[in-house]
DNA sequence: TTGGTCTTACGAAAATAATCGTATATTCGG
DNA sequence: CCGAATATACGATTATTTTCGTAAGACCAA
């Protein structure tokens, strides 16, 4: 359950992994009704996407049953740190302070107290 | 120099708006020695390009000259902090919390003890 | 002036992603 | 058993992104 080599999930991978996570293991049913929510594709569409995930070890599927379980093949937090890396790369110029402080300041996904506190103790682990 | 529409800029075009966001101006030879220290393309492929990316408003150019020169056409800031709320939403199921949390325990990221203070200074602010 | 060098323009191929139609198989209610 | 509903397989198409070859004009040094 680790990241491969070089795996680089696309936009609409990373929508299906995030279901995925999410429930644990779904069917193509689940997860096309779950996408539904937010996009508008046909289901055979999500079916083709899943099944090019699995040829890509990104998904495992469970094809003993008719109709297949799937689950990511990928850890989350792992493909989150591997993708944020890029991103700070390609977007901050290596500096994870700047991402950190618009992400902070970002008024559309304000962060509770609660979270700010759980920074806080991280933050405070980092000083030492 | 704000974000059009929805302008999404592709990874190459993101790396050419690095250099540019640093130079402030720069020609089509100098974004693309920049780039040669990073990756190996063709000069006519940054080229091409940085005229697409003039086509799509990204980056402007001043081609009075006989070698064009160019520059970014959208904000660093707000680039940043709109392609951060895509992946906040792709990636982190919405919460900048976790986002914040990877980034600083990013081990080939590491925050200096300074950029750590700055942090702490917006904490501050946000606990208030 | 002339040839080598640099520049842009342009078209199009190659690579990658996303979409869907159709065929076929399985299941189930009646 | 039959037909509707539901699944997967698979090929093909479309869209987007990345790449580069070639041509033509401008510049410059000898």
């Amino acid at each position: 359950m680790s990241v491969p080599k070089m795996i680089k999930p696309t936009e609409s991978e990373l929508e299906i992994l995030q279901i995925l996570w999410t429930k644990g293991i779904a069917t193509v049913r689940e997860v096309h009704e779950e996408l539904g929510q937010t996009k508008d594709v046909g289901y055979t569409t999500t079916l083709k996407l899943m099944q090019i995930m699995n040829e890509k070890g990104i998904v495992k599927r469970d094809d003993s049953m008719r109709t297949h379980v799937y689950q990511a093949a990928i850890n989350k937090e792992k493909t989150q740190k591997h993708l944020l890396g890029k991103i700070i790369d390609n977007l901050f110029g290596g500096s994870p302070t700047q991402l950190v402080i618009q992400a902070l300041g970002d008024e559309s996904h304000k962060a509770s107290r609660e979270e700010l506190d759980k920074i806080q103790v991280l933050l405070d682990s980092l000083k030492k």
